[in-house]
DNA sequence: CGTCAACCATACGTGAGCGTACGGTATTGC
DNA sequence: GCAATACCGTACGCTCACGTATGGTTGACG
């Protein structure tokens, strides 16, 4: 009776993979064939754990959400202290994660598939309501906290969808300390 | 003598209607056979003006930075006043164009292909090069100017690389002048 | 030890799209 | 007016990948 797997467990790794994929060559090119071979089994499997293509896809993004986004925002929540050390360790917890992110590859993806950009939506937003009590908190009204966390998490953004070249862990952390300087200065 | 057309009109129209589709569905489906559909001729035609399908492709993204963001930028050019004037009319230009730019689309496609990531980057560099003068010309330091037309530009990109929704030009617009206001407080 | 379910392999048929070969038309220069 | 060139249509062979059908293997359990 110890065995209602929710998630089975075959099911994640072909999502795992197809994440991986997404993020090497974008959605057109998560194919079920060669997603087999990276698996070293065929595509009899595939139809087996789920109904088609699209199946998979649509399972996407709740899978990113599930094992992306979920552990960083937890973690996130067991750091103390006032507004400010919370920004601040965020930042160089991401700083120094930098993982080799799904987050581009998402958004790429979100530009062609509005159920995506609505799965990406939900995230940005998640992502900037943390950021948007912690001016509260700071001592920003509502409408400026909401504005000041756009400008927060947008630079996050940019400095990831605009990466061209990887950047050394040092450099992400001096730029990490100038944003929250920036973004603080007028705060307690 | 007078028939040095350096680009032929009729190359560009295929590039243009190429621009469109990867704006609407991204690269992998801009596909000779579907887009000289579109275009109400055969491929026979494509493959006169384009060796072939990689070629097209290898020459978009010039031809996006030629009709796109040069024309732009030369508007820039013209505005004049104080650093902070500039930046308020650039601003409103943007608002108010708000194009159905095909910078998502780009970038989209620059996660995935190197040479599209080196076209994208240039043309980032150039947008924030013009954004870090004037924070020059407003009295930072090079390094204060640089991070803060980082902060500036990524904004921008942050804004319409999460947009889901459309955004009414009045909103547009409230949001530049509080970006203006909050990236130029504590400047002259 | 036999049956059933879970899981995977193999073998099709189908369709989209690539690139090539070649043939047709039309416009322009001489 | 007649080549030559520019441009476009048609037809073909090829590859990749989809989804289905069907059969094999393995392990748990009665």
């Amino acid at each position: 009776m110890a065995k209602t797997r929710e998630h089975s467990q075959d099911r994640d790794s072909w999502l795992a993979e197809a994440l991986e994929m997404l993020r090497e060559r974008g959605v057109d090119h998560v194919k079920v064939e060669p997603l087999a071979k990276r698996l070293g089994v065929t595509k009899g499997s595939f139809y087996w754990h789920f109904k088609n293509l699209r199946d998979l896809l649509r399972s996407l993004p709740e899978f990113w959400a599930r094992t992306q986004t979920d552990p960083v925002l937890a973690h996130v929540e067991k750091t103390t202290g006032g507004p400010i050390d919370k920004m601040r360790a965020i930042l160089e917890f991401l700083a120094r994660e930098d993982p080799d992110r799904y987050d581009n590859a998402m958004r790429a993806w979100a530009q062609f598939d509005p159920e995506v950009a609505a799965a990406v939506a939900e995230i940005d937003e998640r992502r900037m309501a943390t950021a948007r009590i912690l001016f509260e908190e700071a001592g920003l009204s509502p409408a400026d906290a909401a504005f000041r966390a756009r400008l927060w998490y947008f630079y996050d953004v940019g400095e990831h969808v605009t990466r061209d070249t990887p950047v050394s862990v040092d450099e992400r952390l001096a730029r990490a300390a100038h944003r929250l300087k920036l973004l603080t200065a007028d705060l307690v």
